[in-house]
DNA sequence: ATTTGCATGTAAAATGTTACATGATTGC
DNA sequence: GCAATCATGTAACATTTTACATGCAAAT
């Protein structure tokens, strides 16, 4: 949230749009967190709301980062990171995938690849649009970093569903008793 | 849990031990959640529950699956399966790493590709041993293909940390402004 | 003696998503 | 008039993690 607000100041609405805008990609946020965290951040002294009734539609709140967020934001950017604990229920899948035919595993397998295959294309006109439409913005190498961890990430594991599914053909079929009856 | 306890009856310890041993790589159970798990499975008929008193320690409860166990496993085998949604605070970091001094954004990198480079070393290692320790396990193939994913995504993430690092390195240092006053 | 491993469970806290309530303005 | 977009916020729900409470037995 600092961070987005240190770019200039905005709305909660705003800061999702520009989540959507920009990072969807590793990170989402949801209005039910947004708003809270607006408030909390307020009360710390991190940003400072002011009305704004200017625009259409309903009265909104613009927040601005203050100094003190300004130090909490660099602070933060310096703190050790965490590797990201994922969940990934395909690889769950696959694990037991002995307890069904091929076909069903390979279908899996198969709809997670063309999943990965339209990311990597969305990516792939994010790229070009950013550099078309903002080639002179200093935060733009940043931005693109981002990006082409999305775009390798997709292409490895295209990769390894291609591996995968070349490999599950060179298997025997399980006999049918997952199914039926006793294992 | 279901899929565990289709290799055998276990107890909720046992799954425990399991789940660290063998999926640890993209996915982490707690007690706190094996525990109610296996008692509405239970409730659901899925698993049946036998109190087992034999064994060194404190009395242990063994669960074993039933039919009805399981057709909802492979059921669910079947199910239509939703990519996995990361939050990566790494990546975070890097998209406002204009804020801070690129020794900042450097260091975080390089962290990160260490643990990956641990990760690779390891996921080395349990490849070797389990083709060693178990070369007949019909389930082996299955395995294998989740340690690849580990194997494949995580090299493909130090390709990316080299040549964000490279980037970086090409880029201008940004002004000291984000710390010090006004932005 | 004390640590380690086996073993089960609950409670509290943190985190995150979805749905709901409200309401103004703009464009069709 | 009606849908879409802008806009804020809360509440309910689901999920997950961490901490706590308990306690036996074997090894050090």
């Amino acid at each position: 949230m600092l961070g987005f607000l240190s770019y200039s100041p905005m709305s909660g609405y705003d800061i999702k749009k520009m989540v959507e805008a920009s990072i969807d990609n590793f990170w989402k946020e949801s209005f039910g967190q947004i708003y809270p965290i607006l408030k909390k951040l307020d009360e710390q002294g991190l940003v400072e709301k002011t009305a704004d009734a200017t625009s259409g539609g309903r009265a909104r709140n613009v927040y601005a980062i203050t100094d003190k967020g300004r130090e909490a934001l660099s602070r933060w950017l310096g703190e050790e990171t965490e590797p990201p604990r994922i969940r990934h229920e395909l690889l769950l899948k696959l694990f037991f995938g002995r307890r069904v035919d091929h076909a069903t595993v390979r279908r899996q397998i198969q709809a997670y690849r063309e999943h990965l295959e339209r990311d990597l294309a969305h990516y792939g006109e994010i790229y070009e649009q950013l550099i078309a439409d903002c080639p002179d913005e200093p935060e733009l190498p940043y931005w693109l970093m981002t990006l082409r961890y999305g775009q390798r990430e997709r292409a490895a594991m295209i990769e390894w569903c291609d591996e995968t599914i070349e490999t599950l053909e060179s298997l025997p079929e399980p006999e049918a008793k997952a199914t039926v009856g006793r294992g």
